[in-house]
Formats: structure tokens, C-alpha cells, sequence
RNA sequence: GGCGGCAUAGCCAAGUGGCUAAGGCGGAGGUCUGCAAAACCUCUAUUCCCCAGUUCGAAUCUGGGUGCCGCCUCCA
């Protein structure tokens, strides 16, 4: 099997191949930290959290770098607005950021790089641009020429004429399309010296210039949401490649769908998100997560306040699938008894059939939706085998029991990042010997028909977090 | 106006030429059960926005229409 990628660039799925052995190098647009951190801002960080961890399961050597684009109009006009440096307001929405992702799960990346920092690559950037006359300077200001780029508009399919219509004919730009590489400064704006005098970096040079630098050239993933393809991703094409006089700029563009609100994109202009944190204070991480890959990333995906309600009970079924499984495996010591072979070989068949849905699923560009069903199938068929199966069960099927709860630990776990790992202390010998007390004491109990006795213990126990079942095959118990 | 995309059950959502149109939620019935909880089973789209066309065969391809969304100004 192999890794199949939708590519923006050439509107079709294709094969993936790595431009270097088995390194794969992602640049995903961050964010601008002018504030909170909504759950727009939340989706591409959790798809390529999710896709990275994939291909690192896959055997790639993955690298990813998210900026923070830390110099902009809107980050300047809060910091006036507050009467404090623009570089604190982008260092406190920067912070809220990373705590939200922390909080979400998202493993960090491995770079993180502000455009403050890069100022001198920037520089360096705009001026083989003009040297090699692709930019001018006007005044100040340094602006990118369109028309020395034939191949502009290519990923967004848009004809130059076409694009002139909706653009601002320019101060002094030669062609209305062309856009800034440097802004001359303002009064009042925070600004560097350059050799076209102060001023700071336009809005899309940022992106090639700190992905070229961590990634080199050609590299191979560049993520961001659908409403960047045009002007962002198509202006650092033009300068990218441009500049180095290699393409491509990058191999595969993916771009994910929106978050809507009511039709609506979720976005700060309109006022119309919710915070990640308002998000956290209500619901588990995993839960969040489940519901931003339930539908396949390309999509738009629909958010309304009932909405984590709504997916939560699938979700919990999910979780007590696997709280179940791992309950009942650390429940079954001594494997002496015997399972019938129908039981084993259809939870065999599961196991194979999520092992070998869940990676192809992912691996046609990254169907996330279609994973998940494999773990449906999976959460079905071993709650199938521990409602039918008596215990104790022999060796064999206990070493499958294990095989599914690690397919859900992994899968479910460690890649999607939906499945919560079981209660603080589900091996420790010293809990599972109470319970087994407790459950003995509380089976006597109901055995002498004293049901006060046993419902109060379940529901003390409920309170501690652990749920008791009684089923027919016994007694068990599970984390909540 | 230009460009791009989407339209599948009550809801969410996979599927992009051919087995019974995945999976989840909700709903109905059932099994288990002291109760509870959980779980399992059955049912819940003869049909994929509409109309033509291509094809032995289309939700899937082509053309037209309708509706919605995104971009063209900042945007994840």
C-alpha cells in the first residue's frame, strides 16, 4: 500500500513519494497571535498533529514548522489599543496557542519560528528578488512584479486579467496585482532597518522565507486552511521559486476545509468562534479531537454549540469499548479456560480487518472519517467476544484481547488521539486485588438478595470513578 | 463579475464506474438483568439536489440547471 495525497496543485490524488529517503519536511501556516485561540485555528494543527503522527508510524522521519507570524497590521493595532509593544500582545496570543494545543493533545512541532527572528533572511529574501528582477522598490516599499512570474495563478487557477478586476490599482504598484515584499514604516509601527530604510516584512514573504530556511528546497508538505490558497500560498510560490530558481516551491499543497458556523466561516473578523479554552472547560480533549476528524479534513465541517453533545455518545462508546477490553485483560489471570474457536477466529477476523482498515483509510489521503469506522468495527466485535465468552479464557484468546486493546491504544491513541488511555492505575496489582474484594464482598450481598448493600458499594465506587457492570459473563469493573 | 469547491437517510458522514450505498448519532422493537449501567441483535436511503447524455452498467464520468460555501481585503 502506499500514501496516496490529494494535492491542491494538481486537483488529484497522488502517489506519495518523500523528496529525500524516508524525511518528510511540513510547513503548516500558524497562526497570528492577535487573540484567543478559536477552534479554527485549532483544526490544521490537530490534522497534521494527526497526519504527522501517521507517517511517523509509517517510518518517516517527519518535520514539522508552524510559524507565528508575529508582525502584522491587526497585532499592531491591538497593541496601540492596549498601550503596550506589539511584541507582547504576540508573545501573550502566541502563549494561549500553544497552551491550547498542549491542552488538545497536539504534540508540539518541532519549530516554531516568529518573524521577528527571521528578519535578516527576509531581508536577504527581498533583495536576490530584486536582483534578480522579479521585485522593484517604490518609495519604501518593495513590491513583487506578477508579470515576471508566467506562472502565476497556477494554484489557484486564476487568470491574471481576472484577478486585476478585484484589486486595490495600487500606490505605485505597476501592476495591480503585485504585492508588497516590504512595507516602509509607518509612524508608530515597530520597524527595521533595511536597505530600502525602515520597514518591516510584507504578508507572505514570512512563509518562504522561514520554510525555505528550515525545510530547504522543494520541500514536501505545505498545509494551511482552503481560504490561504489565494493570495497567501499562490504569493510564496511566486517569491519562493522565484528566488531560489527551483521548483517546486513545495510537492504537495494540502488544504483543509472550514469551520462554519450557522454557513458561516468561523473566523475572527466575523465574531463568530468559539475559544479552544471555552471548548476545554467543558469537554475532554479526545472529544474535541474525535469531532475535528469525524469528517474528512478537505471538508467543511459544520460547529454549533450542541454539536460535542451530539458526537459524544459515539465517541464514549468508543472509549468504553476499550476501557472494557483493558478491564477485563487485567481481570483474566490464570487463562485456563477455554474460548471456541468461532469466538477466536471472528475476533481475528476484526483485528485484521481494523488493522488493514485503519491504514488504508489513512493512507488514502489521510480519511480520517473511514479510520474511525474501523474502530467502530473493531469496538463492536470485542464487545461482541467479552459479552459471549465466558471467562476465564485460555492463552490464545487472551493474546488476541491484547492485540485489540493495543490497536485501539495505537490507532485509536497514539495516532487519531481520540481513545483515552484507561484510569491512573489500571495494572497496579494493589487496585485490582480491592476491587476483586469488593466485587466478592458486594456478589455475597446480592446472593443473600441484600440489594441496598450492593447498590450503595456500586454507587460508592461509581463515585470513585470506577463503574461495576454486571453482565453475564461476571461481574466487571471499568474506569469512567 | 472571475476563480475554486460542495450537494448521499431525521442529523453527522464515508464512498468518485460494477458485490447487499461504510460508520456514528437519533428513533423503533428485542436479548441480557433484582435494579442500574453497559453491551449485543433486528429494523430505520430500491436510492445518492434536478434534467439530459455517455456506458452493458453511474451516487461516481460529461453537459445544463438549482441551492449553498470559500477566495478575489485580513483570515486556519
Amino acid at each position: 500500500m502506499a500514501l496516496k495525497i490529494y494535492n491542491t496543485m494538481t486537483r488529484r490524488k497522488e502517489e506519495f513519494t518523500p523528496r529525500e529517503d524516508n524525511k518528510v519536511g511540513i510547513y503548516v501556516c500558524g497562526v497570528t497571535p492577535y487573540s484567543d485561540t478559536h477552534l479554527g485555528h485549532a483544526l490544521p494543527s490537530v490534522l497534521w498533529d494527526v497526519f504527522r503522527r501517521f507517517l511517523r508510524y509509517r517510518g518517516y522521519d517527519v518535520t514539522l514548522v508552524q510559524n507565528f507570524t508575529d508582525i502584522d497590521d491587526k497585532i499592531i493595532a491591538r497593541a496601540n489599543k492596549e498601550g503596550v509593544p506589539a511584541q507582547a500582545i504576540a508573545r501573550r496570543y502566541a502563549q494561549d496557542y500553544l497552551e491550547s494545543m498542549d491542552a488538545l493533545g497536539v504534540e508540539r512541532a518541532d519549530h516554531y519560528p516568529l518573524v521577528s527572528e527571521h528578519i535578516p533572511h527576509i531581508i536577504d529574501m527581498v533583495q536576490t528578488l530584486i536582483d534578480k528582477g522579479f521585485a522593484y522598490v517604490e518609495g519604501g516599499d518593495v513590491y513583487f512584479s506578477v508579470e515576471k512570474f508566467p506562472s502565476y495563478g497556477r494554484l489557484s487557477r486564476q487568470r491574471l486579467e481576472d484577478l486585476v478586476e478585484g484589486e486595490s490599482a495600487g500606490e505605485g504598484k505597476r501592476h495591480p496585482v503585485d504585492f508588497a515584499l516590504w512595507k516602509a514604516a509607518k509612524p508608530g509601527e515597530p520597524s527595521w532597518d533595511s536597505p530600502w530604510g525602515p520597514g518591516r516584512p510584507g504578508w507572505h514573504i514570512e512563509c518562504s522565507a522561514m520554510s525555505l530556511h528550515y525545510l530547504g528546497n522543494c520541500f514536501d508538505f505545505h498545509g494551511g486552511g482552503v481560504d490561504l490558497i489565494f493570495p497567501h500560498h499562490e504569493n510564496e510560490i511566486a517569491q519562493s521559486e522565484a528566488y531560489t530558481g527551483e521548483e517546486p516551491f513545495v510537492r504537495y499543497w494540502l488544504h483543509n476545509g472550514l469551520i462554519k458556523i450557522k454557513d458561516a466561516k468561523m473566523s475572527k473578523s466575523l465574531g463568530n468562534f468559539v475559544t479552544v479554552k471555552e471548548l476545554l472547560a467543558e469537554h475532554p480533549p479526545e472529544l474535541i479531537r474525535f469531532f475535528l476528524l469525524s469528517a474528512h479534513y478537505r471538508s467543511p465541517l459544520e460547529y454549533h454549540e450542541d454539536k460535542l453533545a451530539e458526537v459524544r455518545r459515539g465517541w464514549e462508546r468508543l472509549n468504553s469499548a476499550y476501557k472494557t477490553l483493558t478491564a477485563a485483560i487485567a481481570q483474566e489471570r490464570e487463562a485456563d479456560g477455554e474460548v471456541p474457536s468461532p469466538m477466536k477466529e471472528s475476533l481475528q477476523g476484526a483485528l485484521k480487518d481494523c488493522r488493514e482498515g485503519f491504514i488504508g483509510a489513512m493512507e488514502d489521503d489521510f480519511n480520517t472519517a473511514l479510520a474511525i469506522a474501523a474502530l467502530f468495527d473493531l469496538a463492536r466485535e470485542t464487545n461482541t467476544f467479552l459479552a459471549e465468552a465466558q471467562p476465564p479464557y485460555d492463552a490464545e484468546a487472551l493474546e488476541l484481547l491484547r492485540e485489540a486493546a493495543e490497536l485501539f491504544r495505537v490507532f485509536g491513541g497514539e495516532i487519531l488521539g481520540i481513545v483515552q488511555e484507561p484510569g491512573p492505575a489500571g495494572d497496579d496489582k494493589l487496585v485490582q486485588e480491592l476491587l476483586d474484594l469488593v466485587i466478592e464482598l458486594r456478589s455475597q450481598a446480592r446472593a443473600r438478595r441484600d440489594f441496598a448493600t450492593a447498590d450503595a458499594i456500586r454507587d460508592r465506587l461509581r463515585e470513585m470513578g470506577i463503574a461495576l457492570e454486571d453482565t453475564s459473563g461476571g461481574v466487571r469493573w471499568r474506569w469512567l
